[in-house]
DNA sequence: ACCTGAACACCGTTCAAGT
DNA sequence: ACCTGAACACCGTTCAAGT
């Protein structure tokens, strides 16, 4: 076939098509990502030269722009704002849990994520923190949501137990409901809340 | 060649190697890991006959092994008991940082990661935790302890930044210090033990 | 510029054949 | 039982050839 005279693909088509992918297989693979838009796949190399590490990239900052397209800031104080920008985050990773295990791992070097990380250390800078504080504030909400999300694309149970050989924790693994995923997120998110608060306290601010 | 008198593989010597190439290469593959051990692709599955997955499986419990070693449980407060365990398994996993982005996604069923939450949630249980405040203060401390893990075994540093497209990123990034995951993880422990301690005094004890 | 098919150097896994 | 080589169905990526 030859070249058409509207060109089919599209760096949009392939990120919306390999993001179906993985929340259908938690996984593309660049083959079955061009069968999918009806296309080879030497073709894809032609949008997006970087190949599959290319795409990733994409689709991480797709999510970074989600996130900020949650984010309305509001005049709230600091600690709803953090808040407000962990439960963005944690949503728009949520729409596609099985991305975050092909996510994890890499530095982050997109415009929309680094435009989101911007806009949680603009946050935490005014409510106070400076320096190594800083740094320890951004880390310990980032670890929390990426933490949480992780979890949330885990297999239920988390834990495959027998009775007899692990009584306690079986019983537990018994007692769990839906939403535990987003329950621990939220009771996770209160205790990073109150540790930024301690922090705070600790160098010398209300 | 033939059979040799003596196996040349067994499931230690494989899951060694395999350790080694994770640490080197943050990955394996079974001809690597057949290379290494001076044999054949094919000869691996004699010995682990569920491939790749069992060797991962087998890395797991390794882990878990090793962290129940390093447990000696005193006689402690329980909250010292669940920073212990968390310490524990955070520096076993900390030995081989990137195995945690190889492990995740996967339902645990080896038995001595089992026996490891089975600790974690006897003493959760004796501090009085039931039910699903249980589950949550299992899920807490899990979900740190991988998340921090996760985020030690990331490229430092985590944000590529331009100073001039995020200047607050950029700024927090440049005060990183070395030890900054170790510190996120103890920062993140206080917060999660303070979290279980407020979740006991809700359930109604001291 | 955009798509193709062929090619390359890889994967994980199976299996008959050897001892 | 334990190792081998050949084979199968996959990968990701490159590249000359077509329009």
């Amino acid at each position: 076939m030859p070249r058409p005279s509207k060109p089919r693909l599209s760096k949009d088509k392939i990120h919306r098509a390999a993001l179906e992918l993985v929340d259908r297989d938690q996984d593309f693979t660049m083959p079955q990502l061009a069968a999918r838009l009806g296309v080879s796949p030497s073709s894809l190399y032609h949008h997006v030269k970087g190949g599959r590490a290319e795409i990733i990239d994409g689709l991480r900052a797709r999510i970074g722009g989600q996130t900020r397209h949650l984010l309305h800031e509001t005049g709230a104080s600091w600690d709803d704002r953090v808040r407000q920008w962990a439960r963005a985050y944690h949503a728009a990773l949520s729409r596609h849990p099985f991305l975050i295990p092909v996510l994890v791992g890499e530095s982050v070097d997109d415009t929309p994520t680094l435009d989101l990380y911007e806009d949680l250390a603009t946050v935490l800078r005014e409510a106070g923190l400076r320096g190594e504080d800083l740094v320890l504030g951004l880390s310990l909400v980032d670890v929390w949501v990426l933490g949480a999300a992780v979890d949330a694309a885990s297999p239920e149970p988390l834990w495959d137990t027998d009775p007899e050989k692990h009584p306690v924790l079986h019983d537990a693994v018994r007692s769990v409901s839906t939403g535990r995923a987003a329950r621990t997120f939220e009771l996770g998110l209160d205790a990073v809340i109150s540790e930024l608060r301690s922090v705070l306290e600790r160098s010398g601010r209300p």
